[in-house]
DNA sequence: TCTGGGGTCCTAGGACCC
DNA sequence: TCTGGGGTCCTAGGACCC
C-alpha cells in the first residue's frame, strides 16, 4: 500500500504557525510580485475567493471580510517543509519517503500490515501536527491514484475522519471514486476532463475505472492514460522515485514589478536569475550543457487583454559547467538578440537543461589549473551566501539598482531561517 | 495598472545513419 | 516506369502536476 501526506493550506498554516492570533480566521498567501492568491484557508474558501484569481480583483472582498493576507516567504516554507519531512522520515524511514512537492509526500507502506494502516495513518497524522504545527492528510490505497482519491476525501469531511482514510476494501474504493468527479482525479486536466464528460459521458471516477485500459491508450495520451486506468483499478503502475535521483531541468523565472523597457535592466535580471539557477545547479552537484532565455511581453492589440507573448533563445555550451560567470557569459548575448527596443517586458526566465553530474565533465585539457580554482570560487561563494545573506557576494553582471525586482509587500519573518528575523517573546 | 514559479512525462516528426 | 527498411537522436509542443 501507499500513502499521500498532504499538508492542508500549507503556505496559510506555515503563516499561523507564527500568528496563533489567526487560527480560525482567514487567510490568504499570494505568489510573488503579489500577483495571484496561491493559498487559502477554509475560512477564505468558504468566503469565495477563488484560487490563482488575481490579488487585485479580490481586493475588495479581502478586506471587507477582514482576511489576513500575506506575500510569499518562500525562506519559512522551505524550512517548514523540511521539517514536515524530516518528521514523516523518523516516522516510516528515510527510504520510504518520496518528497512530491513543497507540501506532499509518498510514502511507500507495503512493509506494514494492512490492519495497522489507519493507526499508523493517524500516528503520522498527530506526531507531524505536533512536532511542527502543520497539519496534514493522510490517504492510503494500493497505488498512488487510489491514494490521491483517499486524501482528498478524507479533507472533504475533515472532523469525521481526522483528515484520515485508508482505502483497504473494494468496497471503500467504489464509494470513494463513486463520489470523485471525474476532473478532481489526479492526472485528469482541464483538457481530459471536458473531453471524458462531452465525448463520453464520463463523469466521475468510477467511469473513467471501468474503462478498457487499451480504450485509455488510444483517448488518452497513449501510456499515460493507460496507466491512470490501471491505477485506479489497484494496479500499482506509478512506481516509488528514488529520492537520491536529481533533477533533469532546473529553472529561474520571474515577473518584474514592474514592466522593462531598458536593455540594462533586462540583462541584469537575467544574470541575477542565471546566478540562482546555477546555485541550484551545484546543490545538486550537475553541470548543465544548455542554457535558455525567455523574455514575455503583453501584447496589448487586442483589447487591452492579458495576452503574454513569449519569446526565448537556446545556447548549447561548448562543454557543461556550473560555473556562475560561464553560463552568464552565455546567456547575456541571447539577451541581446531577443530584446528589441520600444517592447514593454513583464518577466523573464532562463533554463538549464542537459545536466550531467559533474564529476563527469570531460577535463579540458589546457586550461586544468584555473578549472579547479573556479571551482572553489564558486565554492566559497555558495557557503558565503548561504551562511551570510543571499546575495551577499554576487556577480556584477547582475546589477544592484534592481529597477525591476519583484514586490512583496506583504512577507512576513524568515523567523526560522534568519537570526536577526527571530520571534521576539516580550 | 495590476494575472506565479517551478517541474514531469509523452508523442510526433524531422534529420540522419547504414 | 521503377526509388527500402530499420534504427537512433533530437526538438517542439501538449498535457499534466503542485
Amino acid at each position: 500500500m501507499k500513502a499521500i501526506v498532504d499538508c492542508n493550506s500549507f503556505y496559510c498554516s506555515c503563516e499561523r504557525v507564527f500568528r496563533p492570533d489567526l487560527l480560525n480566521k482567514p487567510v490568504v498567501v499570494l505568489s510573488n510580485n503579489d500577483g495571484c492568491i496561491i493559498s487559502r484557508t477554509d475560512e477564505a474558501k468558504s468566503l469565495g475567493i477563488q484560487m490563482a484569481g488575481p490579488y487585485y480583483q479580490a481586493r475588495g472582498l479581502l478586506e471587507q471580510n477582514n482576511v489576513a493576507v500575506f506575500s510569499s516567504n518562500y525562506h519559512l516554507y522551505g524550512d517548514m517543509s523540511k521539517r514536515v519531512m524530516d518528521t514523516l522520515r523518523m516516522i516510516v524511514g528515510g527510504d520510504k519517503v518520496e518528497v512530491y512537492s513543497v507540501d506532499e509526500a509518498f510514502l511507500d507502506l507495503s512493509q506494514v500490515p494492512v490492519n495497522e494502516l489507519e493507526n499508523l495513518a493517524m500516528e503520522i497524522r498527530n506526531t507531524v501536527e505536533q512536532w511542527t504545527g502543520i497539519k496534514v492528510s493522510v490517504g492510503v490505497a494500493p497505488s498512488k491514484v487510489l491514494s490521491k482519491v483517499a486524501n482528498r476525501l478524507s479533507k472533504k469531511d475533515k472532523n469525521a475522519t481526522e483528515c484520515v482514510m485508508v482505502l483497504d476494501k473494494e468496497e471503500k474504493v467504489v464509494d470513494a471514486l463513486q463520489r470523485t468527479p471525474i476532473g478532481e482525479v489526479w492526472g485528469v486536466g482541464r483538457r481530459y476532463a471536458d473531453k471524458l464528460r462531452d465525448w463520453w459521458g464520463i463523469y466521475n471516477a468510477l467511469q473513467l475505472r471501468n474503462m478498457s485500459p487499451a480504450w485509455a491508450a488510444t483517448h488518452m495520451g497513449g501510456v499515460t492514460g493507460e496507466r491512470l486506468v490501471r491505477e485506479l483499478r489497484a494496479e500499482p503502475c506509478i512506481e516509488m522515485k528514488d529520492p537520491l535521483e536529481s533533477k533533469k531541468m532546473i529553472a529561474t523565472t520571474r515577473m518584474f514589478g514592474k514592466p522593462v523597457t531598458e536593455l540594462r535592466d533586462l540583462r541584469e535580471a537575467v544574470a541575477t536569475y542565471t546566478s540562482r539557477a546555477a546555485e541550484k545547479l551545484r546543490r545538486q552537484y550537475c553541470a548543465a550543457g544548455v542554457i535558455q532565455v525567455f523574455v514575455v511581453t503583453n501584447n496589448y492589440d487586442n483589447n487591452y487583454s492579458y495576452n503574454p507573448q513569449t519569446k526565448g533563445l537556446y545556447s548549447t555550451l561548448p562543454r557543461p559547467t556550473s560555473n556562475t560567470h560561464e553560463l552568464i557569459r552565455e546567456a547575456l548575448p541571447l539577451v541581446e538578440k531577443l530584446f528589441r527596443k520600444g517592447s514593454r517586458y513583464l518577466k523573464a526566465g532562463i533554463t538549464l537543461s542537459g545536466l550531467v553530474p559533474d564529476d563527469s565533465i570531460q577535463g579540458n585539457l589546457f586550461v586544468p589549473h584555473q578549472e579547479n580554482l573556479n571551482r572553489l570560487l564558486m565554492e566559497t561563494i555558495d557557503n558565503v551566501n548561504f551562511s551570510m545573506r543571499d546575495d551577499m557576494l554576487k556577480f556584477c553582471a547582475a546589477g544592484v539598482a534592481k529597477n525591476w525586482k519583484m514586490r512583496q509587500e506583504l512577507r512576513s519573518a524568515r523567523f526560522t531561517t534568519r537570526w536577526e528575523e527571530l520571534m521576539v517573546v516580550k
